[in-house]
DNA sequence: GCGACAG
DNA sequence: ATCTTGTCGC
């Protein structure tokens, strides 16, 4: 079962900041699972009120991409959302799916970014801390700059934010728009980016993603 | 002051 | 995130 790290939700946006600071050190970019053999991927949907919530986490086999482990939890939001400070709506009730699983995944594929953050700890950075797993994130829409990358599957380029490197705009298939890939905790750029490729052999979001998502729209 | 701003 | 028609392509 997974162990969540002791830990504290902010009810102020300052006091979330102050959070982020004190969690960003932990982050670790060394003990990478030699193998991964499953992968989970994490996502959320909400409800017209848009505090009432779905969160799931679908395990899948890699590289058979087939599910072997889920969960799902209904909750409501208690923090709102803002840039910078996503985890903190999302985090809790993934985290409580997570504790729900009887497999623990190799690694967590977020959806949303990791180091790709003004703080260097996005949601990505936020679970991998507070599990301990090793996580990646795979977001949808640019926080930092970068250069088009070449049209063909498995091109990249830096994703730049204040002249630093902190991800790779990837492109998971030809001609489709690059996702975002940036590490989350425990792993490195180069493996993260290797596993997507791996997750997505034919959609431009990995099945992880696909499967969660799919999930959290049929459990409403 | 103005624009930008993961999901 | 969510609100939504038609359209192009496999």
């Amino acid at each position: 079962m997974i162990e969540v790290r002791e830990h504290e939700w902010p009810s102020t946006r300052a006091e979330a900041v102050a959070v982020q600071q004190r969690l960003r050190p932990l982050v670790r970019f060394d003990g990478q699972p030699a193998e991964v053999r499953t992968a989970a991927g994490l996502d959320v949907a909400y409800d017209e009120s848009s505090d009432e919530l779905v969160a799931a986490v679908a395990v899948l086999d890699v590289p058979a991409l087939s599910v072997v482990d889920s969960a799902t939890v209904r909750g409501r939001a208690e923090f709102p959302y803002a840039p910078g400070l996503f985890a903190f709506r999302e985090a809790p009730p993934l985290l409580a799916a997570l504790r729900q699983l009887s497999v623990v995944p190799d690694v967590l594929v977020c959806d949303g970014q990791g180091l790709a953050h003004p703080r260097r700890f996005g949601l990505a950075c936020h679970l991998g801390v507070l599990t301990d797993l090793p996580a990646i994130g795979v977001g949808k829409t640019p926080m930092g700059r970068f250069d088009p990358p070449g049209q063909r599957r498995g091109d990249r380029s830096p994703i730049r934010m204040d002249g630093e490197e902190v991800g790779s705009a990837l492109r998971t298939q030809h001609g489709v728009k690059p996702v975002l890939v940036s590490v989350g905790h425990r792993c490195t750029l180069d493996a993260a980016c290797g596993l997507v490729l791996e997750l997505a052999p034919r959609y431009r979001l990995p099945e992880t993603t696909r499967t969660a998502d799919h999930l959290v729209r049929t459990t409403r």
